[in-house]
DNA sequence: CGCCTTTGACCAGCGC
DNA sequence: GCGCTGGTCAAAGGCG
């Protein structure tokens, strides 16, 4: 059964995490906040958001979508990692994992856990070097991070890692 | 018991 | 129109 179908637009500004001095300036504004520049494929991302869903047969919903073209606010970074998860003080569920092409190793999906926080991040390691990790954010966190930690990305093993941005 | 991961199926976009 | 691919769903099972 899937109860519902319903992506929401997520706010357009960006998530305080991305304060982080592992970032070079190109990526901050004047108020030091990191801003997402749009990549070619970003552009052709839509976003989906649902009006209804129809009942069909007993075992499953039907989708009956309602297209509209939202533009999210994405970032990636590299780590050198042995982990795949890295804490970046938000609390994330996994919703999903697949192999994509020209990749020997499985993408992760996550889901930030935190009430009407939309935010997703995408995890893989590169195909030419299994030790780096790309971490892609999708969205803006609309709380604060679940730890105590008040700059997560500063204090945390990513900038201990030596993240670097892509792009 | 609640939260999380796993996993196969489903779905939409895109290229041909 | 069809097949491929990436992204998402949700049932099932595991774990603390």
């Amino acid at each position: 059964m899937r109860p519902r179908y319903m992506y929401k637009s997520i706010s357009s500004s960006f998530p305080r995490l991305m304060k982080a001095d592992i970032f070079s300036p190109p990526w901050r504004d004047q108020e030091g906040i990191m801003r997402p520049r749009v990549s070619v494929a970003e552009k052709k991302d839509s976003f989906v958001e649902s009006s209804s869903l129809l009942s069909v047969g007993s075992m499953r919903f039907k989708k009956v979508k309602a297209r509209r073209k939202v533009r999210e606010p994405r970032f990636c970074f590299k780590t050198l990692s042995d982990v795949d998860i890295l804490d970046d003080g938000y609390k994330w569920r996994k919703y999903g994992q697949k192999v994509v092409k020209n990749t020997h190793h499985p993408r992760s999906y996550y889901r930030c856990t935190h009430d009407a926080c939309r935010v997703k991040k995408r995890v893989e390691r590169l195909a030419e070097d299994p030790r780096m990790v790309i971490t892609t954010y999708e969205g803006r966190h609309a709380h604060s991070p679940s730890h105590d930690d008040d700059d997560p990305m500063c204090g945390s093993s990513i900038s201990k890692l030596g993240a670097s941005m892509l792009w």
